[in-house]
DNA sequence: AACTCGATTGACCGAATGGTCAAGTCGCTC
DNA sequence: GAGCGACTTGACCATTCGGTCAATCGAGTT
């Protein structure tokens, strides 16, 4: 699965046949129908499996820290260096919101993430580390900033994970705290 | 290439078919071979047009406003309410960034932008508005949000301009100015 | 050794696609 | 009205792709 995320991301979806899926992997074509009912199947597993391994970083990287701004600055790092070592993924995502039959996936994983950020703007607006606005559009704006640099700096250029992070996170809380 | 956007946009790049594009506009084949040399330069233009208009929608925003934040506002502003009336070409600017052969446009494109970007900020910096900071970092923060809130809410949700452009003008000019 | 059955192979198929081209059409000039 | 060349047509072709399936393998069981 993590061989076939590769393919795809440099050579896209749909250039990518399952014939070179298989060859690169020396098996088959057969054994591959055997775990995956279609080539679609395949990318949506890839899609939720991939989303699952970022929030697991980013919940690692959190751990039980008690204060909610430090709790998005890990998140961002964290994230943006799991981008940094998984750039495959980055590019399927962005793929997958090209065609309405991976939509549901994709939205489900946005809203994951979404609600994630949104929880910890909420306890920071309580704390009144925030001033009182809608806390889904901030973590949108978060959401944004971090695959912008990410794309920008990791993908197209190849910049060290720290500066470039610094300045996400820079950015963010500035953006929220204002 | 309007109707051919629209149709890449709706059912994805691949998927398309010359043959649809063609009978979408009640031509034949071979009018589309006249005027494109294949269906990927059919893309290329598409993404040059597209990004054109859009720059020129930000420059009659933005006028001759002295003032580099408010420039950067009024661009703000002007792009989404751009991509909110062009939203098939967002679907494109995404797919085309999946696929190598297409980078080099929308390198060109990204870079075009960012230049713009940084030209503001650059100014502000030099009024002390902004502090001291890499301003290319800074203009990709912007364009993140930008992109981000456009998406989230105006192509998966169907939110009113205002509201969504209010929330990105404050969380760029607070991630800017601090 | 015979049997079982989950796992694996890769030749094969129908469908679809990007692109070609011989055959026009139509407005213009001489 | 003959000639011309820009423009248009759509049947056609070569190729490729997702997916199927009859055949085979081989580890475990009896």
């Amino acid at each position: 699965m993590d061989r076939a995320a590769t393919l795809f991301a440099e050579r896209g979806y749909h250039p990518t046949s399952v014939a070179d899926i298989v060859s690169s992997l020396g098996v088959g074509k057969g054994v591959f129908y055997w775990y995956f009912s279609s080539k679609e199947e395949l990318l949506v597993e890839i899609l939720k499996a991939s989303h699952q391994g970022l929030r697991r970083r980013q919940q690692a990287a959190i751990g039980d820290e008690p204060d909610p701004l430090l709790r998005i600055e890990l998140g961002i790092r964290a994230s943006m260096e799991w981008f940094r070592e998984h750039r495959q993924f980055f590019t399927l995502f962005q793929f997958a919101a090209t065609e309405e039959r991976f939509a549901p996936v994709l939205r489900n994983n946005e809203e994951v993430a979404i609600a994630d950020t949104v929880r910890h703007i909420k306890d920071a607006i309580v704390d009144g580390r925030i001033a009182d606005q809608d806390p889904e559009m901030l973590a949108q704006g978060v959401v944004g900033v971090v695959e912008q640099l990410t794309r920008a700096y990791f993908f197209e250029r190849d910049e060290p994970v720290d500066r470039v992070s610094d300045a996400a996170v820079s950015f963010c809380l500035r953006g929220l705290t204002g």
